[in-house]
DNA sequence: ATTGGATCAGAGAGCGCTCTCTGACGGAGG
DNA sequence: CCTCCGTCAGAGAGCGCTCTCTGATCCAAT
């Protein structure tokens, strides 16, 4: 009972076979007269036999297994959310619906940037998933230049073609926009996300197409996704336009600094100034007021990033980014 | 410059010496000239070599890789604060310092628990850690009996033994009762967590200790974590012991719910009742007051899962239980 | 009766690596 | 001068598996 680990000799031993009728067995193989077959299968079962992974990728030049590489270090700003843990959620229900494994990677230092590179691009697994922040980050390219299948969550800013997942960033935040100047706002703000993020970028142009349909003029602060960014940003926006009517935060974690401020300041919401954010994160909902937002389906981006690898691994082609859609959650705050 | 992966054999062929020297080099051995270390080493950089590690596994019987298991699926209860990504982070820091590799799966399905049964007892992994949030969870203890190196973040409830993270649970609980007690507050009511998991019992437990030892009598009322059960909790207390003036709750969700209900039934906080909450969640330092909590390091318990799992995969021994040290923050609430 | 084809099991050659064992070499001791 | 030992490189045997190829068996068809 101890790690005496069943090898595939033995159980083709014990149940009278070669080991090739074995392997055939283990591995589904139709052709396999069903009594040998049950014969097979009990002799794995009596000897509990497993097979080594090792040896069969020594052979199969296969890993069963995709790596999903964080490019940078998930820090405050990305833990806080639900981002981290709803993509890892997502990738993983498609693994183990492909029995596939999942290997998770931090590339946060040099070191670690590295070492993904070493990993992955010795073929230690069949494709890479890239959950990069900045959509200028070379990762995504340089393995996809030494031939391993990758996909990006969040459409990469400077070279594209890559196979993606990202979210309709600019839509979503168009549709938020648009739903204040529907409400009759007229000085319409935006707390915007950093400019090196695809998402900080997207939702502004958002914002900006929304404005320019009507004939409101923009008013913009720049943050970087945090709380405090979003309070910081606020009250720059209370000094550029006392009057200001309306926000659009580019994320809720901002929106919630920005609805503090408000607060503080005197004003209601969304009485005198309405706010939407985005992301839909679970603070949005019980936050005082709760909190118009635009949805975006992390889980679901994470199950189509591991259906997408798998299939880029698989030999299958790339097509077009995967965009998902997103949707505007009505609640109080506008 | 396709997918020619180098092997030993053409890397020793390069530099002009037998595969086994190529593999001491790789491997750091001693006891090579320092002439061929070099020539090899060059040989190793032009043809970017590196090792198969199918390979090496099947000779080493080593892995080189570590399996986190999240023996539930990550609900919003738990991705919701950031003990999931804290962990995970701590637990990655150590692996890339060990340059081990680590296997992420989430057991919440009973296919996906057996699956990781199958994936761990096959020697696929050197070692383990179960970060199970209910203490009776059997993994731990069938992986061990397999002779599975094994660690678990919290104290397994059942089949104590086993080497394991947790946190000061009881003491910090008791930490932040005394705390209430100290400040005069008479009638000290507790949102208990879910008495099936070590986090519940042992707060629950710190709790009663504190009380036993002034002269207060406790007011309990049990929620499973999440805000929505905080508010109920809160609730029930409300109408229990209309006259409570503090609340010590088990985890901050359960605390920042129980601060809306004392706002809209028009308590002050802290004036009429002090709050305390326990996990010290980045939303707990911006609540409305800013909530006097219990910081646990997650960070570090993740650091010292990975350092355990190594050293026991090592062939090390497992001490007793690592308990990490639990922190009162004293904000506004309490 | 002989052949042909179809079906399915076994033999055997590796996959790329590690590691023990063997052997070559050189310097010190008898 | 020969032996002995220490140092370090090479030879070679696998690790456990897959997969191609060969071969056996059986039934239908010639």
């Amino acid at each position: 009972m101890t790690s005496a680990r069943p090898t595939l000799e033995k159980v083709a031993a014990r149940a009278g076979v070669s080991r090739a009728t074995v392997s055939r067995v283990v591995n589904g193989s139709t052709h396999v007269n069903p009594e040998i077959r049950a014969s097979v299968l009990r002799a794995v079962e009596e000897l509990g036999y497993v097979p080594n992974l090792a040896a069969r990728s020594l052979v199969t030049q296969r890993a069963d297994s995709v790596a999903l590489v964080f490019s940078e270090p998930p820090t405050r700003v990305f833990s806080d959310d639900p981002m981290f843990s709803d993509i890892i959620r997502g990738v993983s229900q498609e693994m183990e619906a492909a029995d596939k494994h999942l290997v998770l990677m931090l590339a946060g230092s040099p070191r670690g940037r590295e070492r993904v590179e070493r990993y992955t691009t010795a073929r230690h697994v069949d494709g890479v998933i890239v959950a990069s922040m900045h959509g200028a980050d070379p990762l995504p390219t340089a393995l996809a230049r030494r031939g391993v299948p990758v996909v990006c969550s969040g459409r990469p800013l400077v070279h594209a073609g890559l196979p993606c997942v990202d979210m309709e960033n600019a839509g979503g935040a168009e549709q938020a926009v648009r739903h204040l100047v529907a409400a009759g706002r007229r000085r319409i703000a935006t707390i915007a996300g950093p400019q090196d993020m695809v998402a900080g970028i997207d939702r502004l142009t958002g914002y900006r197409t929304a404005l320019r349909d009507s004939d409101r003029r923009s008013i913009v602060a720049v943050g970087d996704f945090t709380r405090e960014s979003g309070v910081v940003a606020m009250r720059q926006l209370l000094r550029d336009d006392p009057a200001l009517d309306a926000v659009f935060a580019a994320n809720d974690m901002m929106a919630l600094g920005a609805l503090q401020v408000l607060r503080r300041s005197g004003r209601r919401v969304p009485d005198d100034v309405a706010v939407v954010g985005f992301d839909d994160v679970p603070a949005a909902s019980y936050a005082e007021p709760p909190l118009t937002t635009v949805r975006q389906p992390v889980y679901e981006m994470g199950r189509e990033l591991g259906r997408l690898v798998l299939a880029l691994a698989a030999g299958g082609d790339a097509d077009g980014p995967v965009i998902l859609p997103t949707e505007l959650v009505v609640r109080e705050s506008a």
